[in-house]
DNA sequence: CTTAATAATGATAATGGTTACTATTATTAG
DNA sequence: CTAATAATAGTAACCATTATCATTATTAAG
């Protein structure tokens, strides 16, 4: 789980494709995708580096209620939605509120390191369908 | 994962002891306490009740970034922190925003049904250790 | 108090996402 | 160019959870 120390190709391209979307692919997804350019690479290689890019703070892994993680290109701090009738994760763009963190921490004497707000519910396609 | 609707002994007791802890135990958790009041109870009945139990909104599920679930028999909105020393889950003892969501609903145009605020960091015991 | 219908259980096999392992390949410093 | 070793591909293993199914317990009706 250290910081990547040698360059590889599917590194570099599993991060440009993560960069390329905005919703939040997982593992499989991105997987998939990469093998249209790189064929024979392997699952066990998307998630090292997954891993990796995690581990060094370069992507995000998003935990949601269904059992697969998300992962996000997109490191600034800000909310998430996981709809749950198609799974999707989306962005919520709200500027976030750090004074959560701030009263959390005072209440409760932990190092808060970190604050996961995970909205979830039914997105724009899903709502009209159930 | 329909609602209970026969009684059951075995599921009497897991709501029991998951009444009686402050902490937020896992299924292995609860099956192994279980076990010594009940001692050929199985796992599957443990996660068969647990999932009922959620469904039926009588207790909550915790989806943290660990790998395993956690479950709460307070259903009052509150928040949770979970440590990355021991994997602990425990309550932050501060009123919840509900503003947060309604901000996010007027954002986002999603039907939100449900926020969830998970904070990470550091317990008392394991900020002093690491 | 039976009895019949069926929900719940215990035991265990299966599932699925993720990680570990290992021989091979690619990167990189000297 | 070469040696050292990080990264990879392929696959087996892992582990939390769920599905399956024969058996047992609950419950409503007679």
């Amino acid at each position: 789980m250290s910081a990547p120390v040698k360059y590889s190709s599917q590194r570099e391209a599993i991060l440009r494709f993560l960069k390329s979307r905005k919703d939040h692919p997982t593992a499989d997804v991105v997987f998939h995708h990469i093998r249209k350019d790189i064929p024979n690479i392997s699952l066990a290689t998307v998630y090292r580096n997954l891993n990796q890019l995690a581990a060094a703070g370069i992507i995000l892994r998003l935990t949601t209620d269904g059992k697969t993680d998300h992962f996000d290109a997109c490191v600034e701090p800000h909310y998430h939605f996981c709809c749950r009738g198609c799974n999707g994760v989306m962005d919520i763009d709200m500027e976030p509120f750090p004074e959560l963190t701030k009263k959390a921490e005072e209440v409760s004497n932990y190092k808060i390191e970190q604050a996961t707000i995970l909205f979830s519910g039914l997105c724009d396609c899903c709502k009209d369908k159930l």
